[in-house]
RNA sequence: GCCCCCGUAGCUCAGGGGAUAGAGCACAGGAUUCCUAAUCCUGGUGCCGCAGGUUCGAAUCCUGCCGGGGGCACCA
């Protein structure tokens, strides 16, 4: 609908000038097409007079009274008035709202997409934790932004691509090969010192029992440097194909898994530092490699090679952002935890040294989450290996309800998860909310179908029985749908449709308490299984969105 | 010390230039002959952290301060 207003506005613009009723002008930058918090203000407004007030020099009220004749003449339009300071509001008529309602049934699938991302090619890179460890609750909220956020924006018309970035070179992966060797000597009787440094977890002395098991002694003779890659190996692989079934389990789907050994292997890493070599941007200082990215906005030069001779993560992920931007992406999304974000400016200037749009790279923070249980926060580290995994949360409280909470908020907001809450199945869990408005629908469904009753072809149907303020009220918000759709995938912002979905299941279900669906009219059963049917389509795909499903029963 | 995020109702948070700032929870009371009560209805709250500035207009943008969290390695 407010796609149509703006055509209709831009019109009325265009004839006004050439009626002379404004000087010839192009239509201006910024003018904006909102839905007013009140009612009284008419379903949608427009500031476009106090726009064009400041750039003709006549107040905005008159220059609105201008337009106000043209505008009145399209049948669109109930009342169109000028108000405030010169706003122009529009008051859609109810009968407008009534045929939507069809137009919407009738475009099926297509009315929960939106063309806002133009075909536009897009990266989502995200969770990409390290294979050290099995996933906890922070990664399950990089996992939950992530993966819906790429589904909304293929929604919103932005080819997609997901994308998870393997560290799986370095110290963190020698690290991990020595913890498990040492365990694997431990599980033969023998004392070991085993390191703070070292990863403590439970799961590492089971990788070592199973090297014992496959293995047996054979490695107790072989020197350490020798059999380290052969336990780090098995390592990532087990606690690999462990995050891999974690992602599965919480619904979250990756097209692409990048490795970085392969950007060394390819000589990517050596061609990106020759680039920046050639460009003058490296230097060395007491025996290491520096990039001025300072030069770039960082606030101190970055070390790339260390002085004995090892390459630093950064200098990897110099080559991976060059890789992704070879690609041919318009748009990069990283997903980072906030705790990453003192190297948000280094990458950026990666990117802009080399020679590449560092505005064409987003990088989202991902803030912490605090897991809550009967009242008290719970201790979370990696290396400790004291922490709630994501695996654990899902069986706890199921991929509905985690996915649901970590999609409540801005994802730049700490948030609270409470385990109580999430796994209380009633009235203060909100995901349980929406879901149980789509399995009431469908509930309204069967017993129409029990009844024989079969919904007729739109233009069949009677929508002006629809006429309560209620049912106005909800073939409005249904209307926005795709609106809200488009914004959020632009803003980056999925929780604006859990949002969206919240308030709209409130509507329904005070609606559903008040109103007979199934009655003893059948023009007005008609029209309200036909509006029923629209709503369950807006909740199954908002909530596919998010990655929830949508039960036919509960 | 420097950098990033946050500060909105008792609590958890939406809203992020537009007109009278919202929701859930909590608290109290009420609703079920009939499509699912995981529901609904009725009750009231706010110096939008503080102070300046920009603007026709600021909770929203800018600056400073205060408070909370996080980050400041030749770790990631």
């Amino acid at each position: 609908m407010k796609n149509r207003i703006k055509s209709v506005l831009f019109e009325a613009f265009n004839q006004a000038v050439k009626n002379g009723k404004l000087p010839g002008m192009e239509f201006p930058d910024g003018v904006q097409i909102a839905v007013p918090k009140a009612e009284a203000h008419g379903d949608f407004s427009t500031n476009l007079a106090m726009i064009l007030a400041s750039r003709i020099k006549t107040p905005p009220r008159q220059v609105a009274d201008s337009l106000l004749s043209i505008l009145r003449a399209n049948p669109l339009f109930e009342k169109v008035e000028v108000a405030g300071p010169g706003f122009l509001n529009f008051f859609i008529s109810t009968e407008t709202w009534q045929q939507n309602l069809k137009h919407i049934f009738n475009s099926g699938d297509k009315f929960a997409t939106s063309d806002a991302g133009n075909g536009r090619r897009v990266l989502v890179e995200f969770v990409s934790a390290n294979p050290t460890g099995p996933l906890h609750v922070g990664h399950g909220r990089g996992a939950a932004v992530g993966d819906s956020l790429a589904r909304l924006l293929r929604a919103a018309g932005f080819k997609v691509e997901t994308e998870y970035y393997i560290n799986d070179v370095g110290n963190q992966m020698k690290t991990l090969g020595l913890s498990v060797y040492l365990r694997y000597r431990e599980h033969f009787g023998e004392k070991v010192d085993f390191p703070r440094e070292c990863y403590q977890g439970d799961y590492i002395r089971d990788i070592a029992d199973d090297m014992a098991q496959r293995h047996g002694r054979r490695y107790l003779d072989v020197p350490e440097d020798e059999c380290l890659p052969d336990f780090t190996k098995a390592a990532v692989d087990v606690i690999f194909s462990g995050i891999k079934k974690d992602l599965l389990e919480f619904g979250v789907h990756f097209d692409n898994w990048f490795s970085e050994r392969t950007l060394h292997d390819s000589g990517m890493v050596q061609k990106a530092l020759s680039l920046l070599e050639e460009k003058g941007f490296l230097y060395e200082k007491d025996g290491a490699l520096w990039f001025k990215t300072s030069e770039f906005g960082d606030e101190k030069d970055r070390v790339i090679r260390r002085s004995t001779g090892e390459l630093t993560y950064f200098a990897a992920d110099i080559a991976y952002h060059l890789q992704k931007m070879e690609r041919g992406y318009d748009m990069l999304v990283d997903i980072w935890g906030a705790d990453h974000h003192g190297y948000v400016p280094r990458v950026k200037a990666a990117v802009k040294a080399l020679g590449h749009d560092d505005s064409a790279l987003k990088v989202m923070l991902v803030q912490l989450v605090n897991l809550i249980e009967e009242g008290e926060q719970k201790a979370m580290s990696t290396r400790a290996g004291e922490f709630v995994t994501l695996s654990e949360v899902v069986e706890s409280v199921g991929t509905d309800a985690a996915r649901f909470i970590f999609l409540t908020r801005r994802c730049d907001s700490h948030l609270d998860f409470d385990l109580d809450l999430a796994r209380s199945q009633s009235q203060e869990n909100p995901v349980y909310y929406v879901q149980y408005a789509h399995a009431r629908l469908a509930s309204v469904f069967r017993k129409a179908a029990e009844q024989g009753i079969v919904l007729r072809e739109p233009d069949q149907i009677d929508t002006a029985l629809l006429s309560s303020a209620e049912e106005l009220n909800l073939l409005k918000m249904i209307d926005a749908f795709p609106q809200v759709l488009a914004e959020s995938a632009l803003a980056l912002a999925p929780h604006r449709i859990s949002y969206y979905l919240t308030n709209l299941a409130g509507k329904f279900h005070g609606y559903y308490t008040r109103s007979r669906f199934i009655g003893e009219d059948p023009e007005l059963t008609q029209a309200r299984l036909l509006l029923s049917a629209v709503m369950k389509r807006v909740f199954k795909k908002g909530l596919n969105l998010l990655g929830v499903s949508a039960p036919e029963s509960m």
